[in-house]
DNA sequence: TGATTTAAGTGACCGAGGTCAGTGAAATAA
DNA sequence: TTATTTCACTGACCTCGGTCACTTAAATCA
């Protein structure tokens, strides 16, 4: 049931969410403090804590929801291409939205949490109900199918290596300066490492 | 010139860096406070920051300490190994150090600290004059002149493959609670990627 | 030797993320 | 309607990493 009570934490909960992810994106992640977030939003420091964990977790659930532009994304995918070279366009469509829209500065707060907060569950970084890891997981389906792959490594040994090419070049962005093309970068990977893969 | 004060003082930076990763080890590193290091050492907390920029520095000096453990692990390696194989047997090699000695912990430290203290200077992760990246630059250099890689990738492309599929396995590593066998994880990864890149 | 400079060491202080006993009004029970 | 419970919200407080003006004794200079 909605009270008018739950109605006004939600509110509450919201304005937080878009106040802080405002804040974010114009200093950084790292130059906005919680005081600075709860004070902009009129209510007090605590509050902040009664509907996030921590300051990680606003960025973390932003994040999840960026996982719905991969269906989007992949339904621009040419049907007719093979499992591999669909991987690959999958792949080079979320690298030029984590670099044009997800940016740096929320990514690096992804993956730091990721090896820090990781202490109750499995993080969404590598939780196999991902969007993008059902998609993945798709392609490879039609692959084995097609008989493609080599016959000597599981589905999941080599679907666990298909997602660790991503975060492969993700975190050697992250560590780099502005030399380091993303899309590019991932793309080599990627394709060379199918190479390995295929029969 | 050692003076008696330099010298009374590389005292005082070297008691700090004992007592600071012996308690590292003891209770984990962000279960230790520099105040608990330099009380333990009999001096203010100030004097931490005369010998080391931040909390990280310990852990990062250590780490590349670690990097002369490379150059006797290369050195058991057997000279009529395949280029490839080398380098599978010198990631063999590092993973069993990593985990056998240097631990998550540790690890996880320096894989953090890369992505936030990045500002000054190339993060010593991927700086090319570390020992193990040297290693790995002679076995690819054999493989050229022995014509067993493909020729529409350069070399600096495979160098930063296979460079990054190390840190790609370690991060996973880290992000995974216990269930994850990095010796084993790298040597699959690094295998396949391999014959993506050979001709 | 005495005057001056240098730098290791000090500790009060800062702003940060996060905690928690307490408050008061809304929701529920009587 | 009145009594009781629930819980969003409060803000003083904690610990932490890091800073900096200052002290003091050793090193150097005259």
């Amino acid at each position: 049931m909605t009270t008018d009570r739950k109605k006004k934490a939600l509110e509450t909960r919201q304005k937080l969410l878009d106040t802080a992810l405002k804040l974010f994106a114009k200093r950084g992640f790292e130059h906005v403090s919680i005081a600075q977030i709860t004070t902009t939003c009129g209510v007090s420091k605590g509050t902040f804590y009664t509907h996030f964990a921590t300051k990680y977790d606003i960025v973390l659930e932003k994040f999840q929801e960026f996982d719905a532009h991969y269906v989007e994304a992949a339904k621009k995918i040419d049907e007719n291409l093979s499992p591999p070279q669909k991987i690959i366009a999958l792949y080079d469509e979320q690298m030029i939205y984590l670099t044009t829209v997800v940016g740096k500065d929320i990514m690096r707060t992804v993956y730091t949490a990721a090896m820090t907060n990781q202490v109750e569950h499995v993080h969404y970084l590598i939780h196999p109900q991902r969007t993008i890891f059902e998609l993945i997981r798709r392609y490879l389906e039609e692959g084995v199918e097609q008989n493609i792959f080599r016959k000597d490594l599981s589905f999941e040994a080599i679907e666990k290596m298909i997602q660790r090419a991503m975060r492969a070049n993700v975190y050697d962005w992250l560590i780099h300066a502005e030399d380091f093309d993303l899309i590019k970068e991932m793309h080599v990977f990627t394709t060379t490492l199918l190479d390995g893969i295929r029969a």
